[in-house]
DNA sequence: GCAATGACTGGTA
DNA sequence: TTACCAGCCATTG
């Protein structure tokens, strides 16, 4: 089963994302200049086993539906920014734009 | 080719 | 803060 052109894409952006940093569903789709959040999210559902899906998350800084422990335990052993309760990746902070440029995120404590 | 689906998003309550 | 609603678009049946 190969991956669609579209699904090829967002792949190959998943892979690029740094480690201790996330990206949206619709920062992909905004980059890729086609489709849609929700459709970044089903080719992840499906093809998604093969890259670092953790580092996708919703715009709200949410985890993963049914993945939540297991893309924390990668969290903490990466450095990603949480929120305090720890249930949510610290956007502000840990979102990543580097295919535009790489905008002066200050990282203030 | 048409209709339904989904690891979404932003706004409103 | 959480809950619900309408719009979104490639993929699938």
């Amino acid at each position: 089963m190969l991956p669609t052109p579209f699904a090829e894409a967002v792949l190959d952006v998943i892979e690029a994302i740094p480690p201790g940093r996330v990206v949206t569903y619709g920062d992909i789709a905004e980059f890729l200049g086609t489709g849609g959040p929700r459709t970044v999210g089903t080719v992840l559902a499906r093809y998604g086993s093969g890259v670092p899906w953790w580092r996708v998350i919703r715009a709200d800084g949410s985890l993963l539906p049914g993945h939540e422990a297991r893309a924390l335990a990668h969290y903490r052993a990466e450095g990603t920014p949480m929120n305090r309760r720890g249930d949510r990746v610290d956007m502000a902070r840990a979102r990543w734009a580097g295919w535009s440029e790489l905008p002066p995120i200050l990282v203030q404590t």
